[in-house]
DNA sequence: TAGGTGACGGACC
DNA sequence: CGGTCCGCCACCT
C-alpha cells in the first residue's frame, strides 16, 4: 500500500523535535513533494483536533503562524502550543524561526 | 467544466 | 521592515 500525501505529511510532521521549527516548504520537501507547501497547509487542516501529532511546529516560510479566520481559532492555539514548549511567539504570530529550524530531516530521510 | 480560493513561497519594490 | 504580484496545486462552488 503506498502510504497518501496526507499520511506522509503526518509521518513527516512526527518526526519535527521538541521546541523545533519545520516550514510547509520544507515539510513539502522532505517527502518528494517540491513545491506542493499549499498542499501540506491542506493536509494539515484536514487534521483533527486535537491531535497527538506536533502539526504546531509547522510554520510558513516567514517565520509566522498563518493566521486566518477560517481556522476558528486553531492558529491562537498553535501559538499557545509553541509557547508552551519555550518558543516566543509575539503579537503578530512571529517566532524565531531561523534559531529553532529543524535541519536534522535530510539525515535521517534515505 | 471553469473559475475563485487558500494553514505557501519567492521575487520585487 | 511592509506590501504586491505571480506561480503553484488541490478544493469547492
Amino acid at each position: 500500500m503506498e502510504p497518501s500525501f496526507d499520511q506522509r505529511v503526518y509521518a513527516m510532521v512526527a518526526r519535527i523535535p521538541m521546541g523545533q521549527l519545520a516550514t510547509y516548504g520544507q515539510i513539502a520537501e522532505l517527502i518528494g513533494a517540491w513545491g506542493c507547501a499549499r498542499q501540506v497547509g491542506w493536509a494539515l487542516r484536514r487534521l483533527p483536533l486535537p491531535s497527538e501529532l506536533p502539526w504546531h511546529r509547522v510554520v510558513n516560510a516567514r517565520g509566522c503562524i498563518s493566521l486566518s479566520l477560517a481556522r476558528e481559532g486553531s492558529d491562537w492555539i498553535q501559538a499557545d502550543l509553541l509557547r508552551r514548549e519555550g518558543i516566543a511567539v509575539d503579537a503578530q504570530g512571529r517566532v524565531p524561526l531561523a534559531a529553532r529550524r529543524w535541519r536534522g530531516a535530510a539525515t535521517e530521510i534515505e
